[in-house]
DNA sequence: TTGTAGGCGTTATCAC
DNA sequence: GTGATAACGCCTACAA
């Protein structure tokens, strides 16, 4: 029912030539006369003749659609790491389908599948706290879709598929100490769900510092938490230790503000009582009273690396047809930057 | 390239049937044998057979791909949004392609081309602070693509597309009396760009809210930002006024936020000194120290119920073809909920 | 109920 | 250089 548009055969109709020779004209290939090119040219500009992708990708099996799932849509970091997903995908003519996982593997697996139905040409995956294996994830590479992981990623799946990280011990460690070197002594850290490489990398890094730094590492003050709920309540069990923390630092900057919110909320003092440092690099950091210190995440570089690795492991895999040499997996770590804000610094 | 999927081709031969049976039976068409039916869907099953959305795409015209076009990704507010729309899309079947405009409409007219070339059903779009013409989406209505507005609309647009919006007047209106029920007296209101439909609601529900508790209208109170840069700036102009006002009505919770950590910065008490409200319903108001008080818009269904109107809309498309009535326009207006924080209570 | 044939819009492989 | 012709995977009359 829709109106439709001009087709090559149109073109090929009215200057009374074949359909290929039209074809030709308009990917410009190579055994072309240069006239007859630019006849056709110029009716397909005057008729606003477009390729139909749907025909060229049912043929060449190739859509220029790739898939992104990110556990949360409404979480800054991700709409920025997303933001540079897309303007890398538009510059090389691909289109990106999104879906939330909303932190549920099993939503997680049915994206994955949908966008398989949608014949997407590769994924870009941050995997869900809930993730603690890849099975589903190792399907697609039977069916040879290329997948890349971005920010958050597992351990196993160090040589088996590429990913974009940030070099996320390195951020904790100078997280802590800098907490350290701005006098405190007893230093808490909220942390993830085991499983996630991010929670491993960050804890051992603040481990690290706390080593170097002869503090002790006190059990009690790393708690474990979903990244999300509960951490008002995770917080007021901390001040309740017999010896509570003087510091805390957070897995991310939303688990940061709501560490604020408690404390301040409670009348204490941030940063003269209790020091705050956050991850992430949200926006909010500099927004909240008083500014939140973090480790900026470079999230619009992630999306960006994310999808070049992607592309080019796609184009390899159509262009290997020949010679078919196994791919190189990739793992690109950023840097990360501690942007120190009013929240860790006593002199305040 | 690509390892080959079953196709029904395959089915047919192994079957000894003919392929067009069994097509029949996978999309359970009226004409057929339950036997071989069940036979075809046995053998589907077992050699994961999945239907080829592109080659169904090819010959019906529809690719079951919607179109969303968002000012910004990482505003949490549009992820929410987003996630309605996705939740309700899926369930009907559908898939989403989404696309920033990053608030410039050059941008924009540049995605709706994309998602033409992509062969979308439809598209669902919330405009650029820029732009102030629909000339680029009524082209989407010549080709027969159906669009729903969310969000943000122009009063021109009234008529021509279906949208989805928040009662934005009856909102402002809520904030600003609140306001003054809460003992302030000289409200300032930074608003947005004046073409927008939400900036005019806003603006006038806060001038009736004034004009019924008899409080005078003062331009200087009044100013119009971009929602998102100078509002220090915009804050500490209005603070350097003559008469300065006690309260401020942002137009929503992002420039609330910095509204608030100018005025936290400049040790100005609130909401004792000045009170603050915003728009929006952010999940850091809640956060924020003091919490901030917000008129809330329901984002999620904004995403659905745009969603549920474009779906409407694109039925209608396919099933009219024979009794070509035209057709109706809607406008859902969903309302919004004062949530009354800290930032606006003088007995906080 | 089932099969045949043609078509959706492009590309690719042949001849000419 | 250009033009038939056969795919791609599926749908839809129209016959049988």
């Amino acid at each position: 029912m829709k109106k439709k548009r001009t087709t090559i055969k149109d073109l090929a109709r009215r200057l009374d030539i074949s359909v290929s020779t039209v074809s030709r004209a308009l990917r410009d290939a190579p055994d072309i006369n240069p006239a007859t090119r630019q006849e056709v040219l110029d009716l397909a500009q005057k008729l606003n003749y477009k390729r139909s992708t749907l025909a060229t990708s049912l043929v060449s099996k190739r859509t220029f659609n790739i898939g992104v799932i990110v556990p949360e849509l409404s979480v800054p970091f991700f709409g920025h790491v997303i933001a540079g997903i897309q303007e890398t995908l538009l510059s090389k003519g691909y289109q990106m389908m999104i879906c939330q996982s909303s932190e549920k593997i099993e939503q997680e697996q049915k994206s994955i599948e949908l966008l398989m139905d949608h014949h997407v040409d590769g994924i870009l995956i941050s995997p869900t706290v809930e993730t603690n294996h890849l099975e589903h994830i190792k399907m697609l590479k039977e069916e040879e879709v290329p997948v890349v992981l971005f920010d958050r990623t597992l351990p196993e799946a160090n040589g088996i598929f590429s990913s974009v990280t940030v070099d996320d011990e390195e951020g904790a460690f100078n997280a802590t100490t800098h907490l350290i070197h701005e006098g405190y002594q007893r230093i808490a850290h909220i942390s993830g769900p085991k499983h996630l490489q991010i929670t491993q990398q960050r804890l051992k890094g603040y481990k690290e510092a706390l080593r170097l730094h002869n503090l002790p590492y006190v059990e009690d003050w790393v708690v474990h938490g979903d990244m999300h709920s509960n951490i008002g309540r995770i917080t007021q069990q901390l001040l309740a230790l017999p010896t509570p923390p003087d510091a805390i630092f957070a897995i991310n900057d939303p688990v940061a503000f709501q560490v604020l919110h408690t404390l301040l909320s409670m009348k204490i003092d941030v940063p003269k009582e209790i020091g705050v440092v956050g991850y992430t690099g949200s926006d909010m950091a500099k927004l909240y009273h008083p500014t939140l210190s973090t480790v900026r995440q470079p999230a619009q570089s992630i999306g960006k690396e994310a999808a070049l690795l992607l592309l080019e492991e796609i184009d390899s895999l159509w262009d290997r047809r020949v010679e078919k040499q196994p791919f190189v997996y990739r793992n690109r770590v950023l840097p990360t930057e501690l942007v120190v804000g009013q929240s860790s610094r006593r002199n305040f």
